[in-house]
RNA sequence: GGCGCCUUGGCGGAGUAGUUACGCAGCGGUCUGCAAAACCGCGUACACGGGUGCAAAUCCCGUAGGUGCCUCCA
């Protein structure tokens, strides 16, 4: 497949080093709180990229990182530990906080119906591998020591600049925070962060330069290395690691192995709401609770982050999820066709297998172009449009089964489960039908709201009633 | 100050030279116990000003507006 990579700053074809194995390490969250869509939208366009490179008959092995560790908030000396704040403010100890918003975060790759990575490693867990990385670093003299702790000296990488094509000299060194002067350039980082003396912190550890705690970096180059080896055949990670984040991981890792880090580079672009950048200090951190309890489905949620491209800065509305939720409904309709008796308008012609296996190409081929969903969307709706309730061929059978595998395979919107229908359920559709019949309109009236109220839409035609759950 | 990106119909959102993208919402009609659905039809979009081309939403220059990064951030 053909993907856009931040290295060449071109759409590449993506080859693997072991093909058919893909390497895919994705930099995951920092568990302190609870994530907001727009970090949903990120992490839903790698689970599709892993979708597709499978579809495609290629064996990805992904690991997503949990920053389990504190970030600190600042990069100036008395910085304080994202996890440490949130521990304060809940009266918790980091532990604590971390074990709470891990928890939920795998529950919410669940809930949202994501592939799962097949490591999701915590920094916590690999300290051990993280000093070693750091020792490497040393010996290899990449390293200086200051009064807080371990530092990267970027000058000894000179393609430090290359990968975010960082103008160094045009940089304002503390546009907006406090400059460390003990650093010797401006771009170098710390590997570890000593703790402040007489003070106790939730999270430290011992190390050949004293106890503290990891950089904010290392833990992504010791666990990718851990987990995938020296050379990745796929990064992904947010449009704003790329600066900071990324150049830095460039520099440890290939700085500690003599090798490329990755060969690939996919960033997501970040949403807007109401326009702006999601923030908490805006208000506007939008959670899977808050679309839940609008009433909105989380496939509805998953199906309008794919309306838009991965790279476009796309924008999060009330209105357009509720647009996302119409078009779904439109979806579950159409797959639940595949277990109804369903009478065609001879007028018309018959969704074909030929139109099952055109489209099924045209959706390959839209996802393995950089990943085009709304391409995607719009060939799965022109299929939807010619397979109207009174067009489906039940010839077509074991083909449209396996058409609609293959969309719930790339696009994980579960529209298998809109025929998922219980025997209680159909008993009650035929006491409806034979009430119209009867034209007892009140109890037909009557059993289709119960069915609404769990889930089940009708359509009434002329030749009986249709059904789909959604 | 430096380095980028963006501007498409009511909303969302593809498209990078030459056909209606598509979706949602809306309008008119057929059908209909009701609600839907289905079917037929409707909108004639591409920030503004120049330029190049037979031809530009699509390339180039400029203007305006917006926005991202340079700090933890998806």
């Amino acid at each position: 497949m053909r993907l856009y990579n931040t290295l060449t700053k071109q759409i590449d074809e993506i080859v693997p080093l072991q093909a058919p194995n893909v390497t895919i390490y994705t930099c995951g969250p920092t568990v302190y709180d609870y994530p907001h869509v727009g970090n949903w939208f990120t992490f839903i366009r790698y689970d599709l990229l892993v979708r597709t490179l499978k579809a495609s008959g290629q064996t990805p092995k992904w690991v997503m990182n949990i920053t389990d560790v504190g970030h600190l908030v600042s990069d100036a000396d008395d910085g304080e530990d994202k996890l440490e704040k949130g521990a304060k403010r809940e009266g918790k100890t980091a532990w604590d906080v971390a074990k709470f918003y891990g928890d939920y975060f795998n529950e919410g790759l669940k809930r949202l119906n994501f592939l799962e990575p097949d490591y999701l490693p915590k920094a916590t867990d690999h300290l051990p591998e993280q000093i070693e990385m750091i020792q490497t670093l040393q010996e290899k003299g990449f390293t200086y020591l200051i009064d807080d702790g371990v530092y990267y000296d970027t000058s000894k990488f000179p393609k430090y600049a290359d990968f975010a094509q960082l103008d160094l000299e045009e940089q304002q060194a503390g546009a907006r925070v406090e400059v460390n002067h003990q650093k010797r350039n401006q771009t170098d980082f710390a590997l570890w962060k000593l703790s402040p003396q007489g003070q106790q912190r939730d999270m430290e550890w011992d190390s050949p330069w004293g106890k503290g705690f990891p950089g904010w970096h290392i833990e992504c180059s010791a666990m990718s290395r851990k987990y995938l080896g020296d050379t990745l055949d796929i990064h992904s990670g947010g449009i704003d690691h790329i600066p900071v984040h990324h150049s830095n991981e460039i520099a440890q890792s290939e700085a500690a192995t003599g090798k490329p880090f990755a060969n690939h580079w996919m960033h997501t672009n970040h949403i807007l709401i109401n326009d702006e950048k999601i923030a908490k200090s805006a208000g506007n951190g939008i959670t899977l609770e808050d679309i839940e309890a609008k009433g909105y489905s989380l496939e509805a949620f998953r199906l309008h982050v794919l309306e838009s491209h991965y790279r476009s800065q796309s924008k999060f509305s009330w209105d357009s999820l509720e647009a996302a939720q119409n078009r779904l409904r439109g979806y579950q309709a159409f797959a639940a066709l595949r277990y109804q008796t369903v009478v065609y308008d001879e007028a018309r012609h018959p969704l074909q297998y030929e139109s099952l296996a055109t489209s099924q190409i045209a959706i390959t081929e839209a996802l393995e172009n950089d990943l085009n969903t709304p391409k995607v969307l719009f060939e799965l709706s022109e299929l939807c449009e010619q397979a109207t309730l009174r067009n489906v061929d039940n010839n077509t059978g074991d083909a449209f089964v396996s058409y609609l595998q293959f969309i719930d395979a790339v696009l994980g919107l579960n529209l298998g489960q809109a025929s998922d229908i219980s025997n209680v359920q159909k008993d009650i559709l035929d006491a409806r039908e034979r009430a119209r019949l009867a034209k007892d309109w009140s109890k037909a009236d009557d059993l289709r709201r119960q069915l609404e109220s769990q889930g089940i839409g009708i359509r009434d035609t002329q030749h009986g009633a249709i059904w789909f759950r959604s």
